[in-house]
DNA sequence: CGGGATTTATGAACATGCTCATTAATTGAG
DNA sequence: CTCAATTAATGAGCATGTTCATAAATCCCG
């Protein structure tokens, strides 16, 4: 009684945030148990409760809330992530900790991951945005950890920081792409190759001088 | 009459290859003058002349018939780099060159080459595997390129040279998923940024020891 | 309360990728 | 040439993502 008052002037805003809620812990089970392509928006709309039209006046496209639901999760990764990031040891040390958490998150549901990372670069709209923006805080993320190592002479000055992180995150990119798509996923091997890739980056290739 | 006679007993296949011509040079057409979501399979048929079950009776899916299309002209352009490529200049010129090329080829009709890098890691089938293919043959020929460099003394004899092919081929592909999201695209400004990363991976960010 | 205005929910209808049972054409042995 | 077998072509039909006109629910002012 109360709280039907206290909520009254906004009972339907409410309702709304309830039937969005509800909606996206449909697409969530349904995308766990069947896949993306084997889950239908019917059948979201059917296990939420809710009409079809419903599902898309809360989400411009079924993609959307395969976003909405695994941006969640990798927002809730970085948390962890960063609590549980070392200190004071090298900076590729770091990069490791952090893709690792990250590599967890993305082989326990490859299929899931094949679709989004599909979409990374290319989503349209709103959430298409979140996407992308999430991806440019990774990279400033990296960037001021390799500002850190610079500050203790772990890099050398003259090194440009930011363009540095794009190649960390070239390289995280492509062992995760390259892991997604073979048979036997396995961390330890992803981890391993991208620790070859970032001290390859770290000393150079070419001659000195 | 003779031309009949000659083609006698394998009527069938020849005009076998001749649908599946029509049909790909339908979708050439359409994919160029309307982009891919925007081309129905059945305008396909209809411009092909044939009913909607012939075109997947020769290919398996759309995305196949945009790779079909595609990958005919990315084999040509990597005759074209071959040819031009110059000799006795350093690695990363070579690289350039190379990338120079495809990425004229793709930032041309972005909408298509969206599509296929989207699907580039996880097609399944056979043209799937074509794609695939082609992009290893992609890592290979740099790796070529890296041990000629290194017999050259121009990197240095311990590096890994399929290692480093990985790490050009990831900052090849960013630069390119970088450029085809971007509004306005130019392949001079791709180049540069992808030249500073190489010369990044050259120099190596770490300190020296 | 009353009732017009606004927001939210709905599912029939549409477009499209793709399947598959059926038909048509071609082949080759007798 | 005949005709059974093989291969290619076909389009109606299905499943599914998405739209949009309509209905239902809620709000708020007098």
């Amino acid at each position: 009684m109360e709280n039907k008052k206290t909520s009254i002037g906004n009972r339907r805003q409410a309702q709304k945030e309830d039937t969005r809620k509800i909606i996206l812990e449909s697409s969530r089970d349904l995308f766990n148990d069947l896949g993306f392509d084997k889950t239908s928006t019917r059948a979201i709309a059917l296990r939420a409760g809710v009409g079809v039209g419903t599902v898309f006046s809360h989400f411009p496209d079924k993609l959307s809330l395969l976003i909405a639901v695994l941006l969640d999760d990798l927002t809730a990764t970085q948390a962890d992530v960063m609590k549980s990031m070392p200190e004071e040891v090298p900076v590729c040390d770091r990069f490791l900790h952090l893709a690792r958490f990250f590599y967890i998150y993305y082989t326990k549901r490859p299929d899931l991951s094949r679709t989004l990372l599909k979409e990374l670069w290319f989503v349209k709209g709103e959430w298409g945005e979140k996407l992308t923006t999430q991806a440019f805080e990774f990279v400033f993320l990296i960037s001021d950890m390799l500002e850190q190592a610079k500050e203790r002479d772990e890099i050398r000055p003259e090194a440009d920081t930011l363009l540095c992180a794009r190649a960390f995150f070239s390289h995280y990119l492509i062992v995760l792409y390259e892991g997604l798509n073979s048979p036997n996923i396995d961390v330890k091997t992803m981890l391993s190759t991208l620790e070859g890739l970032l001290e390859q980056l770290l000393t150079g290739v070419g001659q000195p001088q």
